[in-house]
DNA sequence: GCGGTTTCTGACCGGCCGTTTAGTAATGCC
DNA sequence: GGCATTACTAAACGGCCGGTCAGAAACCGC
């Protein structure tokens, strides 16, 4: 044998270069920052990676892999409930309470740990958003990110077709305002040394789109003024725009 | 006198600087890419213009001097709004109306100059949110966020304070739905050759809100059994979050 | 056409930084 | 301790590109 490696410098290397990413965006990271931070030599930097961008790269695909797993799962959760509930038709208040109790719970369920992915790699997350533009990973997350508006706009229409939800409101506005909301909740992420707390969060957020959304009672048609026996189960008020 | 200047040589320029800057950021920008697609020399730059970070700086600053203006001007119809539209205590429900409509027109009216003036300078949007990660940029556009959504934040304030929202909403989560919405719609304009319909936008994205965001009817207090006279003015169902 | 003036060119400089490599230090084995 | 082997260093290389400047070109008034 001979001497050993220090055996933690690779993964020293990656935290620090992480830091500095966020920092400074791949290209103006400098590679002697890094390895100065671990107090190696510019040179040790390649004894453990092809490159710079090589790095970035080995955390691109680890933060892209966990995100299609997360994605594949909560597809085939969605594809696999509404198969299985079929068309909604019933007209039996607990059946389908329980139903969207169960839609409910694996959405939060996912939500949560989407959102503990994001944590964990919101500094790699960070620079994928600003810093990048013009690199291989130009668009990397927003392309993930269209792709999860996508879905909760399909997710948006199957519920039109059901009832559950009105359908006045166009599905991709619905899916902009939810996934805008978790960009800005990205965002936020880098600047804070706490994890926040994403459970209320995603109540919050749920609630407010959830109760946005749900169905108004039909307007009265003058074209058919026969009187209705039973009152609508639900009533709004017509809201005005105000923010 | 002596040999004239090429009079748009300098809007030349900024045109194809803003596309150069769109497509590789500002540190990957070339200055001899922009002015070889003015048919100009890498020199001539230097005659119209300090630096690259120069002209992009007059970029940021002709939109931050434009963001400004409409947010005082907002701000201003707003507080006037409350200050002389008074603590809405009113029963009287026409009257009430008014108010929410001149309210919502003059939000309306805001949002879609704002709008406009992001379609315009998209491109600088685009670069201010992708490609300034450690240059003087960086956070810009980030902090013009941030100071909306506070702006959004305590308009709903104050409408919860007088009862026209509900107030189990927490109104940052309202702004943050409602900015993020912005955010993806100024990432898309981006890719957008055609100016899209923002007015049926704006619409939907408020009715949406705004309808999320009305009071729900007061729940049955179990300590005050007493029978209601009147039915409540809106009623709801629970809605599960199912997105 | 000519002189004077301003515009514009393009070769050049210089710094920065990613990457390489020749050399040195540490370590294990005998 | 000596040797083989591997880890690591630091200096040097080289490409890239922002910025400069000496000179060429264009233009005007005459």
């Amino acid at each position: 044998m001979a001497r050993p490696a220090d055996p933690n410098a690779r993964s020293a290397l990656v935290a620090a270069a992480r830091a500095q990413f966020r920092e400074h965006g791949i290209q103006r990271a400098r590679i002697e920052d890094i390895t100065a931070a671990c107090g190696l030599s510019k040179g040790a930097f390649y004894l453990h990676f092809e490159s710079k961008e090589a790095l970035f790269t080995e955390l691109v695909l680890q933060f892209e892999r966990q995100l299609d797993a997360l994605f594949a799962r909560r597809t085939a959760a969605e594809n696999a409930f509404f198969s299985r509930s079929g068309p909604f038709r019933s007209r039996d208040f607990a059946d389908r309470s329980a139903r969207l109790a169960e839609l409910e719970a694996f959405q939060n369920e996912h939500d949560l740990e989407t959102l503990e992915l994001m944590w964990e790699l919101r500094d790699v997350i960070h620079v994928l958003i600003n810093g990048c533009q013009g690199t291989a990973f130009d668009g990397v997350i927003w392309h993930a990110i269209d792709r999860e508006k996508q879905r909760v706009a399909e997710a948006a229409d199957r519920l039109k077709k059901f009832g559950v939800i009105r359908d006045d409101v166009p599905s991709d506005v619905v899916a902009m305002m939810l996934m805008g909301a978790w960009v800005l909740t990205m965002r936020q992420m880098v600047s804070q040394r706490e994890k926040p707390d994403f459970a209320t969060m995603v109540t919050h957020l749920n609630k407010l789109i959830g109760e946005g959304l749900s169905p108004v009672a039909e307007p009265r048609r003058s074209s058919k003024p026969a009187a209705r026996k039973s009152a609508p189960v639900a009533r709004r008020v017509r809201r005005a725009a105000v923010l």
